[in-house]
DNA sequence: ATCGCGACTTGACACGACGTCAAGTTGACT
DNA sequence: AGTCAACTTGACGTCGTGTCAAGTCGCGAT
């Protein structure tokens, strides 16, 4: 309970977040992150019930700290639906460098285990939840493009959004974060608008 | 060797296909496969050394069962930049779906497995050069957007080409083949061109 | 001061999947 | 009949996850 259990349970969270992050581990494993928090591989369990869970608790540690709210605050509040698309990329494209080990991990585990997916496919809602509203607003102005329909064009931008196009994009082409954020604010307004 | 030595090969092959593309297994263990093939598991490795071999091998079979070179040659022969980035969407576009399964086991076990990130990265270099003869032939047209340098073009065309973004329109969003097919065509020139 | 308790440790173990090894069996060709 | 390749059966080592049991340590309440 008091300070030093807090404390334990925040770094273990900590080395989780750093350890995926920094890719010299390719698979994490448990024993990687006891050592890094250095405790032991059984006392994880005294925190967490397994792996799944101590990701997926990895990336509300992730939103508390890096404060994911304030940073789509500005795209919430924007008058146009230009405006929103641009903040939104914005944001969400430079939220991404900072969730990407966990968000991989998530989506390797998915594949086996159920836990591991569904926290992942809530991260994918909200993001699609933050596209929908953007194109309503573009939709209301008459300003989306006649090629696709509204429901339609969500998915697109949703899709285009992916953790695995900035992947590729950044890592394995090279692209500096600005240049993926102006691109993606460019070349989506040229898939998009009408 | 003989006919016989040919014929299980290819079973296993097949089998491997098939427990893939179903996707009834979430992770298609050795097992299933020879049991599917209707041999024991240690056969297995004496037909491939490991796990890894046999998913490469699989894209190999799956390629000269689907002739992929013959779904690419209508691309290749195209006049226009325009004809060649339709065609390309098209044919790439559908072969998706045939690969699927596997290219998902690959990109999984790429995490851990150095063979199997090769086999796919091979894959990616393969769609990327193409992707390259399409940007190379509208911009010497003088149909390429100012938007984007040549390479980045083919970056961007590439990564909206992915695997990852045809799973998420196909299957989490239940887009059907000939309307994602369609879609990608239109969003894409949209995205390119000038 | 000491008792109890919660946080943590050490060491052992079961499980599932991959990969390996050794000792058969089987069937076809010579 | 003998050989050889393909295949089988059964056992084993390895690695990572998750569980269990028996301890240590420090601190706060009585």
């Amino acid at each position: 309970m008091s300070s030093d259990a807090l404390t334990t349970r925040e770094r273990i969270l900590q080395s989780t977040w750093t350890a995926l992050l920094d890719g010299s581990t390719p698979r994490v494993r448990m024993s990687d992150i006891a050592n890094s928090a250095g405790i032991s591989r059984q006392a994880l369990y005294l925190h967490f019930a397994n792996r799944t869970e101590l990701l997926i608790e990895t990336t509300h540690y992730i939103d508390r700290v890096k404060d994911i709210d304030r940073r789509l605050a500005r795209s919430r509040h924007a008058s146009s639906g230009l405006e929103r698309l641009e903040a939104y990329v914005d944001a969400w494209g430079n939220y991404i460098p900072e969730i990407y080990g966990v968000a991989n991990a998530l989506i390797v585990m998915g594949v086996t285990d159920d836990g591991a997916r569904l926290a992942w496919e809530g991260r994918l809602a909200a993001v699609r939840e933050g596209c929908e509203v953007i194109v309503t607003t573009l939709s209301r102005e008459g300003q989306l493009s006649q090629r696709l329909s509204p429901p339609e064009a969500t998915d697109v931008l949703c899709a285009h959004l992916s953790v695995e196009t900035w992947w590729y994009l950044r890592d394995r082409r090279g692209w500096s974060q600005t240049r993926y954020v102006e691109a993606m604010q460019q070349t989506l307004k040229a898939m998009l608008l009408a």
